[in-house]
DNA sequence: ATAATTCGCACCGAATTGCTGCGCTTTCCC
DNA sequence: GGGAAAGCGCAGCAATTCGGTGCGAATTAT
């Protein structure tokens, strides 16, 4: 299904909380009381974008949570996939599955999906935690879906 | 997770292996044989397909299954939702969810995240089952996230 | 009749998801 | 120093979804 999990949604609703306090140490509680957010899964969700870098925590008695980089320079594609794992269209793309997925020869629809797979990733990719925040347009797509199939370049390394 | 589910899969080979063979009638049999695809689950996606009038089955001894449109009117964006229901990114973002999400008011990245839905729908809805099969660049994006948010009209209707 | 097909359920096992419990560590404040 | 506040880590649980199958009935060419 298309579709972002929980997960996601509450860390997106924490990052934009925190990106609106750039600066502020915000603790997990106090987002879980502005929102309907279980505060135990969100401290959960925080956790992991704090692996992954996306922000810093502070531990101890008035710790709690900030930006580690200004809201432009996050993509909602990083976010995704720190919170959902690698993203794929079919099981078969996925890159670390290994499985060269019988078909592949065969099967006529591997590449095009790679392509949507790639073009929903650009999406991603080129939609900033910022953006997300302004009221205007988001971003403007061109070309997303070209023939070479690679249209999300680079996604962690 | 950002994935399509089997059934889509199956039915998008199911669907290219129609369209090759434009007018024939094919069987589920004949196509599981040609790619590794439990043909009862082929079978139930077909039926599937049929109900949403994608395909049109004959049955009986020589019977089964042929494109019901010419490739090029048949969208990716209806196969999907057709085989997987109605898509969302989150939960709450699904109309016939009704429940009005009691973030609704306060939640900051709802209407954002709409967006993104949209532009993932646009981007599939773009995307002919004639384009997928063509080898060249399949679609061209431009503007897919427009502040209105509504950036798939119609889905199913 | 018989064989080949689709059709319509219903069902099962496995994986994923959403969520919670419990205890530990770290840090501030008195 | 002691207590409270906060994050950290791990483990587990219930519900849902997903992939896949069984069985029989209906339909049609030979």
């Amino acid at each position: 299904m298309i579709k972002l999990t929980k997960r996601t949604e509450y860390g997106l609703i924490a990052l934009v909380h925190l990106a609106e306090r750039q600066g502020q140490v915000v603790s997990a509680r106090e987002i879980g009381e502005q929102y309907p957010v279980p505060r135990r899964l969100l401290a959960e969700v925080l956790k992991d974008l704090q692996h992954g870098g996306l922000v810093n925590s502070t531990r101890g008695a008035h710790g709690g949570y900030t930006l580690a980089a200004p809201a432009e320079s996050i993509s909602l594609g990083k976010v995704v996939a720190m919170l959902e794992g690698a993203p794929s269209v079919t099981d078969c793309t996925a890159p670390e599955t290994a499985q060269p997925c019988e078909v592949h020869a065969t099967c006529p629809i591997r590449s095009p999906l790679d392509r949507i797979r790639g073009g929903i990733w650009n999406l991603m990719e080129q939609t900033s935690l910022q953006s997300l925040m302004d009221p205007g347009p988001v971003v403007s797509l061109r070309g997303s879906l070209t023939p070479s199939g690679k249209a999300a370049p680079e996604l962690e390394s």
